[in-house]
Parts: structure tokens; sequence; C-alpha cells
DNA sequence: CGTTGAAGAGGTAGCTCTTCAACGGTGCGCTACT
């Protein structure tokens, strides 16, 4: 009998014609074989999408596969095609006419396909979820798993009812990959998509190549200087991260000025530039790309020799991701944050959240005089309101206990009895939970651009990881500001750690350094606090 | 929450200063019209 290691193996070479697995892509892929729901955090060249590949491979039954753009899942089947004996893989988006899609369903039923890839909006239609549970999925992986915290909660809500689906299904074997997410967010994962006796596999957070660093300014012109200044001096290609499209219009016009062959990028654009840049970008025929959050997934370009960020990110998680994309090919790369602290305000703006009192009320009060399930479209044109913002409630709701969903649509909660005005309250706090928590990951990005340590020892310490040492590839080990934080013997907090502060209940240690500790509080997200002042107040207990 | 730009105030020519409203990111899918 072959071991599950030498049939994966084989495919790999077979297959794929890859010579050798490595240890993360064959832990994770004899954990899905024996049906074990797995979560992958993996930086982007560690080959991730290789595990579903096998692992879908090894299971009889079609693999579902959710992707967030549709750019993504043309790029994955392509891959597919391109492989010497992968097999077949079908997309349902959009993009494509009614009826290939339909053809898609049919050669998946008929076992002619073995990878159908698909964004979450599809799998908010009952009828896709049929035609899945109709042809019985083996395996479901959850592409760009980071997607689920970070828009489900108000961009992307169908990233938060992938968990349902799942259930819809049979409870398929189920992975998720992601390149980045700190432990609360591998929490809210796991979570999310009901895993059940969830394996997490981390694998090397650490970039030692990429040089960090941070600029402080005081004056937006004074930063706006300094950005273009350096990039000026950078070797490239490289990117320069802004936080509004007026800025990357801006940054490319200055830089280009400067006789750099630069270009902007942002969701605003017409299709066709935004393609035409990120297929120059790839073809060398870019120095710089000034670009918001929208230029990245996708982009796999080994070179990128600077990630100049003209503006801070609203979590750490995201600053990673977009600093990952730089020195891919392990040689030397520059990452570097120019920080203005008024420039967090713009992220503070963007996580405030005030739920729609009255329309809070009158879901209520559709649901409660409803007969059976209301689908969200339906609920939408009833109450003449558009689809999306009543879905983004009917997600706030649920999370409130108010509402129940099920594929057949929406439901008062049977733990709800309360009025409308109760509701609105409900969902009132938990849009303040969401946004304490959403706040606090802002304060950790200040800090990181604030503290006097390691910034490398900051950034991974965020992430769960600690590093022993100054890394010495940063700025403060640079200017001999670092210091070596020493173990401490008999910490009563180490990292991991369980605990309950009388304010702000239950929480995790985070990270732990001689003077502080940082927790993440379930209902108020992260917390710094010196352990002088836990001793004498004694602020923590240990559960 | 902070930046930006237009409009108004002051005081008498084109300027500075103040005030205030508007605006700010990420993609899917669908529909109506070419």
């Amino acid at each position: 009998m072959t071991s599950i290691g030498d049939r994966a193996r084989d495919l790999a070479s077979q297959a794929f014609g890859w010579d050798r697995l490595r240890n993360g892509q064959e832990d994770a892929i004899e954990a899905l074989a024996a049906g074990r729901d797995t979560l992958c955090v993996m930086p982007t060249a560690y080959g991730k999408s290789g595990i579903y590949q096998i692992a879908g491979m090894l299971e009889p039954g079609p693999t579902v596969v959710v992707s967030p753009l549709i750019a993504l899942q043309f790029d994955q089947m392509e891959g597919l095609e391109n492989a010497p004996d992968a097999p077949e893989a079908v997309a349902v988006n959009s993009a494509q006419s009614r009826s290939r899609n339909e053809d898609a369903f049919r050669t998946l039923a008929v076992g002619e396909s073995e990878f159908v890839f698909l964004a979450p909006e599809q799998l908010g239609k009952p009828e896709v979820v049929d035609e899945l549970r109709a042809v019985g999925v083996s395996l479901f992986v959850v592409d760009e798993a980071h997607c689920v915290s970070a828009w489900g909660h108000d961009f992307r809500p169908d990233y938060l009812r992938l968990g349902e689906v799942i259930e819809q299904l049979g409870h398929p074997t189920t992975l998720a990959l992601t390149a980045t997410g700190a432990p609360p967010v591998r929490d809210e994962i796991v979570e999310r998509l009901r895993f059940r006796d969830p394996l997490v596999l981390t694998r090397g957070f650490d970039r030692p190549n990429l040089r960090l660093g941070v600029t402080r300014h005081e004056s937006e012109d004074a930063k706006r200087a300094a950005v273009i200044e350096q990039v000026g001096a950078e070797t490239a290609p490289g990117l320069v991260y802004v936080a509004t499209r007026r800025a990357a219009e801006e940054y490319a016009a200055a830089l280009a000025k400067q006789g750099l062959r630069a270009a902007a990028y942002h969701a605003g654009l017409p299709a066709k530039e935004r393609t035409r840049v990120h297929e120059e970008f790839l073809d060398d025929g870019l120095d710089v790309v000034a670009a918001t959050s929208a230029f990245g997934m996708g982009i796999d370009k080994p070179d990128v020799r600077f990630v100049v960020h003209a503006a801070v990110t609203e979590s750490l998680d995201s600053y990673y991701q977009e600093i990952g994309r730089a020195g891919r090919d392990g040689e030397p790369a520059t990452v570097h944050l120019h920080y203005r602290p008024e420039d967090l305000g713009l992220r503070r703006f963007f996580v405030a959240r005030h739920p729609d009192a009255d329309l809070v009320r009158r879901i209520v009060d559709t649901l409660r005089s409803a007969d059976g399930p209301v689908r969200n479209a339906d609920l939408a044109r009833t109450l003449e309101e558009s689809p999306r913002k009543v879905s983004g409630l009917l997600g706030l709701l649920h999370d409130a206990v108010v509402v129940d969903r099920s594929g057949s649509g929406n439901t008062l909660s049977p733990r709800f009895a309360g009025s409308g005005d109760e509701a609105a309250l409900r969902a009132k706090e938990q849009a303040d939970l969401r946004e304490r928590i959403d706040e606090s990951r802002i304060e950790m990005m200040r800090g990181y651009a604030e503290t006097r340590g390691c910034r490398r020892q900051y950034l991974l310490g965020y992430f769960g990881e600690p590093l022993d040492e100054p890394c010495g590839n940063c700025d403060t080990c640079a200017a001999g500001l670092s210091e070596a934080t020493e173990a401490i013997d008999g910490d009563p907090y180490p990292v991991q750690t369980r605990v309950r502060h009388a304010e702000w209940g239950e929480g995790i240690v985070m990270s732990a350094e001689d003077d502080r500790i940082t927790v993440f509080f379930d209902s108020e997200g992260y917390k710094v606090l010196a352990r002088e002042l836990i001793a004498e107040e004694r602020l923590l207990e240990t559960i």
C-alpha cells in the first residue's frame, strides 16, 4: 500500500512536473486526505495552489475553489491548463456567457472537470449551491482567505456566508489559504468557515531580505517631497502605495515628471487602463506604479525592488500583504513607510459604522410578518433599498443574534423576541464592537510606525512569530536604537495565554516584551498594557 | 478624522485669512442599452 505522501509526490511530478513537495504542502495534503479542515498561512511563493491541486485530485469528486477576483480565477485556470497532465478546470462567473456557466456544471457532473473556480457572490445564489450539491463536492477551498475577515463585514458580505454554504454542501473537507493573517484573523477564518477540528499551518512570516524603515513627517508637503525623492533614488521596479485615487494620480504624475516610467492604478480607472498598467508592470515596461490597495492580488513579480508607502494602511495585516510584493526573488529590497499620524484619520473614517436604525426596524417588521424565509434580494426589493445595504445589515443582525440565515433565506432568530428598536440597538452594539476592533488594528499600525524597537521584531510579534534578537536589517537597528529584549523567566503572561481583564473581558496575549504585553480582547481588539500597571493594579488574571 | 477648494470677509488692490461643505477604498453581479 502506498502512503498518501507517496501518492501526492507521484501526482506532483506526473501532473504538474514538480520534483518535490515542501513540507508545509505535504502536511496540508495529508491532513486534507484524512478529512481534516485546514488553514494554511504561507508566503505567496510557497506553492499554496499546489496544495489544493493535489489534494483535489487525491479525492474523487470535484473541488470548489472560491477566489475573490475573476481575473485570479482565469489565472488559476491557465496555470492548470499549462501543467503537463493536470485535470480540467472551469469557472462560473458573470464575465462568462450563461451557456458557458451551464456547461461548467455539466462537465463537473459527468466528471470531465475536477476544479471549479467562483467568487463568493456566486455561492450566494441558491441555484448555484444546488448545482454543486448535486455534483458531490469533495474539497472546498477558500483562496485568499483573509478576505473573509477583511471584506466580509461590509464590502463583500457573501464572504461571511461561506460557512453556511459549506454546511449546505454537507461539509466537504475545507481548506483555507492565505499569505497574511495575525492570530485573530486566523481565528476568525476558522470560526466563520465553521471548521471542525481545525489544523492551522503557518510557515515563515519573516522576509529577512526586506529592509524595513519608517520616516515620520510633520506636513503633507514634506511627506510628498520625501516620497518622490526616495522613489527617484531607489532601484526600479517598485510600488508606491497611497490612500486615495487622487493621490495615486498625483504621485504618478510627479514621478513621471522626474523621468520615471510611472503609472497610476486604482479602481476608478477604466478596465482597459488597469489591464495595461498591470501587464506593463509585469513586462518591465514601467519603473513604478502609484496605486491604491486595488493593485496587488495576483501580481506575482519576483524582482520588485521597493515598496514605498505614502500613507499607513488600516492594519498590519494589510501592510504585510502589500510589502510582501517586494523581493520575492530573495534579493535585497526596500520597504519604507512615510508616516504622518494624521493619515490614521482616513483609516478611522473608513472603519466608522453607522447602521441605519430605521431600516433595521423595517427588516425586523418584514421578517416577523413573513410566512417563511425571505431571500436578501426579495427583502431589498420589498423595502426599496439597495441589496448591498440590506445584506450588509443582515450580516450585522446575524452576528447580533437577531436574524437566522439558511440556504432558503432569512428568518428572525428564535432567540430574538424583541422589538424593532431592540434590534436596532443590538445592531448598533454589534457595529460598535466591530469598530473598536478595527480601530485597535489601526493602533497596532501606529505602534509599528512609532516603535523605537526593532521593526521586524514588532511585525513578527504581531503575527505571533517572535524574533529573539533585533534583526539588524531595519532603520531602528541601523540607528542602534533597538535593544535585545530579554526573555523573562517565569513570565506570568506568556504569548497565547488566555486572560481576563476587569473592564475589557477575555482576551489572548499576542506578544510579550519586557516592559509591556499586547493582548487581543474579544470585544475590544488589541490593547497594550504596561507590566508595571498590570502588577500594581492586578489588571489581569489568567484563565 | 483630515485635506481641499470654493466662497466670503476684510478693506479698498490684489491679497491674506477664515469658514465650511464635500470627500475619501476594496469587486462582484445584474440590467439596460448599444
